[in-house]
DNA sequence: ACCCAGGGTCATA
DNA sequence: TATGACCATGGG
């Protein structure tokens, strides 16, 4: 008797198939905060121009980053696009951390109260924020993004356009509370996304093809 | 020339 | 609640 496979199933074939992923690339979790409002809508190629830009700036510092000229900031990030948006977006994100005393004071505050905290920050949104909480301050989250959504309603798991609250707490349901598991999960299925589960369906050769009912009409 | 990338905000109905 | 416009660079 067969039956469908489980959120922890699809999590060991991804990790057979691409292994470790050693997320998130950043030296320090306020690099990791930085780096994920920088990748909103964009790739993480051109982030690292940015980031790359900062800290040749020496400007990796939420003190140095609401001192900065506006203007100044913008031309650092300009290769990871929306600049002038993403300027803003930084500059609140640290104003927060400032107003909060700190990371070192911030890291010993609860996930509800950090999760609520980082929302009310203008251009933190519920994917940024669980970024921010997975990888900068190793809370025990799912991240739900574009791939996910993705992957999972190829297989039936998901609806496309499922509420975001609705698909995190249902993942969460189903795995462990563990935190390394989590920060791999994520990142497994944006390098799935990025391999071979495109925009537009390439499923030849995927490692969850044989569960993908739609798979077989792909080329 | 076109599509896509590790989203979020705001105005509108 | 649910669309649509907008933000902007760089790779394939």
């Amino acid at each position: 008797m067969s039956s469908k496979p489980g959120f922890q199933h699809i999590f060991n074939r991804l990790q057979v198939r691409y292994g470790r992923q050693q997320w998130w690339p950043g030296d320090s979790a306020f690099e990791v905060m930085v780096g994920a409002v920088l990748t909103q809508n964009t790739a993480w190629v051109n982030v690292e121009r940015a980031l790359a830009n900062l800290r040749s700036a020496t400007a990796m510092d939420p003190q140095c980053l609401v001192s900065v000229a506006p203007k100044t900031l913008a031309t650092w990030l300009r290769p990871s696009g929306y600049f002038n948006v993403k300027t803003k977006r930084l500059r609140a994100l640290c104003r927060w951390v400032l107003d909060s005393h700190g990371l070192p004071a911030l890291s010993r505050e609860t996930t509800a109260l950090l999760r609520s905290g980082l929302l009310s920050v203008h251009g933190v949104g519920p994917e940024t924020a669980d970024a921010i909480l997975l990888y900068a301050f190793q809370r025990p989250v799912f991240v739900v993004d574009a791939y996910t959504r993705r992957i999972f309603s190829r297989l039936n798991l998901c609806e496309q356009n499922e509420e975001y609250e609705s698909l995190r707490l249902r993942f969460q349901s189903k795995l462990p509370q563990d935190v390394p598991l989590l920060n791999e999960y994520h990142a497994l299925i944006v390098r799935h996304g990025k391999g071979t589960c495109k925009p537009r369906p390439l499923c030849h050769k995927c490692c969850l093809a044989d569960m993908c009912p739609t798979g077989a009409a792909m080329i």
